[in-house]
DNA sequence: TTTACAAAACTAATATCATTAGTTATTATA
DNA sequence: TATAATAACTAATGATATTAGTTTTGTAAA
């Protein structure tokens, strides 16, 4: 009806966020996201290049914003305290953002360099805070991967409802976590 | 053409399979499937509910199938052996059938009652393996979710080109489990 | 052997998508 | 004030899954 509906590009992702957090990546359409929006279904392409391309803006706002929770919150924090606190923020960060997190996680393309670089940030945040281990270059990428497998796999599988024995999954994750890094720790020193 | 074609539920499923496993279960569709086995698309509901059914058809043979290669891996191994042999042999199936794993990990709804089924049949197979290790019930349920978790996100990672840095993979899992396993001891004796 | 029925294929139609082309109205700028 | 850029629109297309109804074929009963 209204003409100039004052959308633009951040708007149009925050509102694509907020029904894949509510909804489901799933229920993601640009149908539904026009509606959403107060739109006609084709006014979204002027802010977005396309359904792909939304879908990989969700990816990388992902990875972004995964990965500033992770600095957050090992702020004061070094060797496993930081690892535990980096681990948790991960976890957190897909419960509490389930559509974002599937995003990251059901990625379209990971060749895009935009994804490429989004990605590395979080690599190199994690050998950073490996560093005081002393480990070299080839152990400490082996250890990141290692991480990285842990927390994406434990988040992805709580996420789908793959944990259904009665058991505190905080208390499953902090085990996990820790009984690697004691298992790095003997390997180290 | 020729009315008749001999179709069946499993051939159908094995097609599907074979489509998601060569170019990913995001490019399978029913029209292409009925495409492939030489029919119109309204003939294969002759053989499948639909298409949410048929994905979770893919899921199921997946967790069924991917049980069973962990099952052949183990034999003749215990403790720790044993599971590394699994959890070599959970990702190898990744690798070797990555459509079917997709299939695994992307599933619709977790609540199905089959779907449970082939999930419980792999947590039962992994408890019975931490048997030697003389842990409690609540022990042994934490190690499953962190072993489920450590295999399940590396195999992800990996399908998804998630390792990127010229190390070797195969190397990058075996340090990740043995760490695991080595920080398991420690805690147990 | 013939007939009847069930099942597997079909055609046709519908609804929901994303996407593109072309149009109209609004805003900003020159 | 006039012009240009842009954000919305309508209309149309092609792909998708799905349903309804039809035709053919195979099988089992009479």
């Amino acid at each position: 009806m209204a003409y100039r509906q004052g959308l633009d590009a951040e708007t149009v992702l925050q509102a694509a966020i907020e029904m894949a957090d509510l909804q489901g990546v799933e229920q993601l359409t640009l149908a539904a996201l026009a509606a959403k929006l107060n739109v006609k279904t084709p006014s979204l392409y002027n802010h977005i290049k396309g359904f792909p391309d939304l879908r990989k803006q969700l990816s990388r706002r992902g990875l972004v914003l995964i990965k500033e929770a992770m600095v957050e919150a090992v702020i004061g924090k070094a060797e496993d305290d930081a690892l535990l606190a980096a681990g948790f923020a991960y976890v957190m960060f897909a419960r509490k953002q389930p559509g974002l997190y599937e995003a990251i996680s059901s990625l379209p393309d990971y060749e895009d360099p935009e994804l490429k670089e989004a990605g590395s940030q979080v690599v190199l945040f994690l050998l950073r805070i490996l560093e005081p281990y002393g480990l070299s270059e080839e152990d400490a990428l082996h250890v990141v991967r290692g991480f990285r497998s842990m927390v994406h796999g434990f988040a992805s599988l709580e996420h789908r409802n793959g944990f259904r024995m009665e058991l505190e999954k905080d208390e499953s994750l902090r085990r996990l976590l820790q009984t690697y890094l004691r298992g790095l720790r003997i390997a180290v020193k």
